[in-house]
RNA sequence: GCCCGGGUGGCGGAACUGGCAGACGCGUCGGUCUCAAAAACCGAUGGCCGAAAGGUCGUGCGGGUUCGAUUCCCGCCCCGGGCACCA
């Protein structure tokens, strides 16, 4: 027999080794049941756990132990995303090498989860800088370039003068700033590896809509970043320095084709080539240069502030609007981005604000060319074809959709986005091949080079002979040297023995590639590689990955919303595209955990209010820690901590301990229990059936609550009734269903109590989970709420099946509400079944 | 500026599909036990008026629909997040 009190510090680390040594967690696959792939998102290896693994993790294993007790195959892995960054900090600051420092972090974060008593398949353990793991990051490197997807190029790239290395796109966060120091990223024109996601823009896309397991708002933050625009693409005619036309064009890309009418100016980029080609040797160059230096001397923040003043200025040449053979100069603004479309706009001033204020600030012409309905210029403008007005009353553009005036033979047509103006024009410009629809996206190429040594090096070559050369596939892995001095700033490009290699093609002397990949990449696949872990002939089975894949259920904070989950969507992709795997998307549902907070901020060691798990798990149990803080709040949203709450819940769990050590030691004697019994048996029977929903809907909060609800109801039935005439058996079904419903919260818990109190010997988490009968769970009597002009006057207990008429009878007989009824006419009546009666008096 | 979330007691949070607002927990107050304290147990606990019965107000603010609104509609305010010169 158990002892009397609940010891979690005695019971934990016992079942914590039963449950290792007996491999209670390691899962194969197995036709006979069905899968569930349960996931959350792999920690980085910083140190010590925080209260966001405990969330993240706890909300996961809850869930996997849940469906294993519903009879399902369960995957949980768990591993470690083990390249990066703070690793080489670390180094750097207390000379311990990058790999020892991630080793013996995974290893004090291994052990944390123990002591939580995560229910992780141990021996698919996977660690990103295990040569045997990013191999095979190597291995897609060289599949991704087979398939045209990488691409070496040079362009303006965000650098963070911090971590010393480029960035991605999704990487530079907020105002312009690294999305892991925070500091302010810089531009610079760099060549660097890509990996080509943009081909996959509009599938990405698409694809969202094949997702309704995952929060809108990631998928809405997901299209907004894909970013994809409709329009048309349009060539303009670049004049020579005398205004005569040549055969050189310029295209440019809008989404507002039907107001080519009003194109009054042309832009180009600071950064644009031809800007520096037109404008050599002329009485332009000097003002013009002044603006080309002006833009690159802006900081991200500046530019990307909105409140930077746009400036510009003219290059002395036309280019002609191919729809009225218009000239229109040609000017440089630092409001234009190089990077986006073509680097060179048609300005339409009447109809773009950016146009708009341009054109005010440099006095030039804004015709109308699209007006609102209920405009006054439209009374003037209405049928005119040609350019009556030059200039328009308003103060800030227009560009909602409404009539299409001073537009040749468009004039009349509706405009607007996507209007029927727009695709007039279109086909316009089709029919003389001057342009044509087209599609743009927001969303660029992937920069996956890094300028730093912890990470997958990139397994290429450069040869003076033969160009870029891939590593031969049997010579993977590149493995990453460990004699690389990073406390005095080496990286691979200071390691000779690493570059100086001979190319594979020629075999002449050449140099390897220095970078290292985006982190990212190891953490694209790592879910599809515990699928099949350890092996070492290919990057995972077919087979395996078709058994456990997609993802079932993914859990993991917010704030991968665009990056981690972007890039992992795209690789899914790919490897469907090289038959890798049989499916569009890697994540079927997804949960995304809010923050935990204290005193209402993040909790973070500068701010010095870090609570320690390890802390808490010392001092109250690591049952009581799961299961706080799933009770605080539901898991998608922030949580404040409170070390009070954790005590209440420590009390509940030993209360539970009492209850089921008390009902075994000295169960009721009754043979039947009459109608308390009843009572109790009916809401042991709701309650399973709303655990049960709560957590398929992860309302592990409320769960929670229905199960003190049950163990109140329980210890009061056992306090108001004797022995004599207790029923022994519903109390110990209450018991033994508490200790079920509890195992996915307390596992420790409910394994001691399942064992040693009511002395089964096969393991708690391998049970079938309790059954309920919504018929029996259903109140025999209700209480209706009797209201009189909608306030409630009084309450009549009923059965459960009186008709509509027998609440109203007995609803008018109550003394008060007769009372209140004489006093006027009864207009209407209405019954909610076994809620509530509403009558309504007039007079 | 645009797009998403969210505003409920002293606190964390409940409330199915429009049906008794505040489940459950924390805290606080009172009590039992104790020489005393802790623990445990019992009871009270949205505001205001009232000795009580009861009344009345109350889910960010202002309107509306409805017998009935935390829930639906319109207009605002505040907080959090994302995007932001994307043509």
């Amino acid at each position: 027999m158990a002892e009397k009190h609940y010891d979690p510090h005695a019971i934990e680390p016992k079942w914590q080794a039963v449950w290792e040594r007996d491999r209670l967690y390691s899962v194969v696959e197995d036709d006979e049941r069905p899968k569930k792939y349960v996931l959350e998102m792999f920690p980085y290896p910083s140190g010590d756990i925080h209260m966001g693994h405990v969330r993240n993790y706890s909300i996961g294993d809850v869930v996997a132990r849940y469906y294993t007790m519903r009879g399902y195959n369960v995957l949980h892995p768990i591993g470690w995303d083990a390249f990066g960054l703070p690793a080489e900090n670390a180094a750097i600051k207390s000379g311990t090498h990058p790999a020892e420092w991630t080793y013996a972090n995974i290893d004090k974060q291994a052990a944390s989860f123990k002591r939580m008593g995560f229910s992780y398949d141990w021996d698919r353990i996977v660690k990103t800088c295990d040569p045997e793991y990013y191999r095979w990051g190597q291995w897609i490197f060289l599949k991704f370039w087979e398939r045209g997807l990488v691409e070496r190029k040079s362009s303006p790239v965000n650098w963070c003068p911090s971590c010393k290395t480029v960035l991605a796109n999704e990487q530079v966060i907020g105002d312009g700033v690294c999305w892991r120091c925070k500091s302010v990223v810089e531009k610079r024109e760099l060549e660097q590896w890509f990996f080509k996601i943009t081909a996959y823009a509009q599938e990405l896309l698409d694809d969202l809509q094949k997702l309704p397991g995952w929060p809108e708002r990631v998928k809405t933050m997901q299209a907004n970043w894909i970013g994809r625009s409709e329009g048309a693409e349009v060539d303009f005619t670049l004049c020579d320095a005398d205004g005569t036309p040549t055969d050189r064009r310029i295209t440019v890309f809008t989404t507002r084709p039907d107001t080519l009418f009003g194109c009054t100016f042309f832009l180009l980029a600071p950064e644009h080539p031809l800007v520096d080609e037109l404008v050599a040797g002329t009485e332009f160059e000097p003002a013009v240069r002044s603006v080309v230096e002006a833009a690159a001397r802006e900081s991200a923040i500046e530019r990307q502030s909105g409140e930077a003043r746009k400036i510009g200025a003219f290059i002395g040449r036309y280019v002609v609007n191919p729809v009225n053979g218009e000239k229109v100069p040609v000017w440089v603004a630092n409001y234009v981005l190089m990077e986006y479309g073509t680097g060179a706009v048609m300005a339409v001033p009447c109809g773009d604000q950016r146009d708009f204020e341009f054109a005010r600030q440099y006095g030039l012409p804004i015709p109308p060319v699209v007006v609102a309905d209920d405009d006054a210029l439209l009374d003037k403008l209405r049928g005119e074809g040609g350019r009556l007005i030059d200039d328009v009353p308003w103060d800030a553009a227009y560009d909602g959709p409404g009539v299409m005036v001073q537009s040749g033979e468009f004039t009349g047509m509706r405009g607007g986005k996507g209007s029927e103006g727009s695709k007039a024009v279109t086909a316009w410009l089709e029919e003389r091949g001057l342009g044509r629809p087209a599609v743009n996206f927001r969303l660029r190429d992937w920069l996956i080079s890094r300028q730093r040594y912890w990470g997958n090096p990139i397994p290429a070559i450069h040869c003076d002979r033969c160009g870029l050369v891939p590593v031969p596939e049997e010579e993977l892995p590149v493995v990453l040297p460990m004699d690389v001095d990073i406390t005095k700033g080496e990286t691979l490009a200071d390691h000779p023995e690493f570059y100086r290699v001979t190319c594979p093609r020629c075999g002449g002397a050449a140099r390897r590639e220095t970078d290292t990949m985006d982190t990212f990449t190891c953490s694209s696949w790592y879910y599809l590689r515990y699928c099949d872990a350890r092996n070492d002939e290919e990057i995972f089975d077919k087979e395996k990955a078709a058994y456990w894949m997609p993802v079932d259920q993914y859990i993991g904070g917010i704030e991968h919303a665009i990056l981690h989950l972007l890039y992992s969507r795209f690789f899914t992709k790919v490897f469907r595209d090289m038959g890798l795997v049989g499916f569009d998307e890697p994540f079927t549902n997804l949960l995304t955990q809010g923050m935990v907070k204290k005193d209402g901020e993040t909790m973070s060691k500068s701010k010095g209010n870090v609570v320690a798990p390890e802390e808490m798990i010392a001092r109250f149990g690591a049952d009581a820690l799961r299961a706080y803080i799933l009770f605080m709040a539901p898991p998608d949203k922030d949580l404040e901590w409170s070390q009070e709450g954790l005590e209440g819940i420590y009390r509940f769990l030993n209360r539970v301990w009492r209850y089921v050590c008390d009902v075994y030691e000295q169960p009721g004697s009754a043979a039947s229990g009459g109608s308390r019994a009843d009572a109790l048996e009916r809401q042991r029977h709701r309650v399973i059936g709303k655990v049960t929903e709560d957590v398929e809907r992860f309302q592990f909060n409320t769960a929670l609550a229905a199960m003190m609800e049950l163990l109140n109801a329980a210890s009061e039935y056992r306090r108001d009734v004797p022995a004599e005439e207790r029923d022994g058996e519903a109390e110990k079904r209450v018991a033994r269903t508490l200790v079920l419903l509890l195992a996915p919260y307390a596992p420790h818990m409910a394994e001691e109590l399942w064992h040693e109190v009511l002395g089964e010997s096969e393991s708690v988490h391998r049970q079938p989970w309790p059954e309920w009968d919504p018929e029996l769970a259903r109140a025999r009597e209700v209480e209706y709420a009797v209201q009189v002009n909608g306030k409630v006057r009084g309450r009549v207990t009923l059965p459960a099946d009186a008709s509509a008429e027998q609440v109203e009878a007995a609803a008018r007989e109550l003394p008060k509400v007769a009372e209140l009824l004489d006093r006027g006419e009864v207009v209407k009546v209405v019954v909610v079944p076994g809620k509530l009666v509403s009558f309504v008096v007039r007079g």
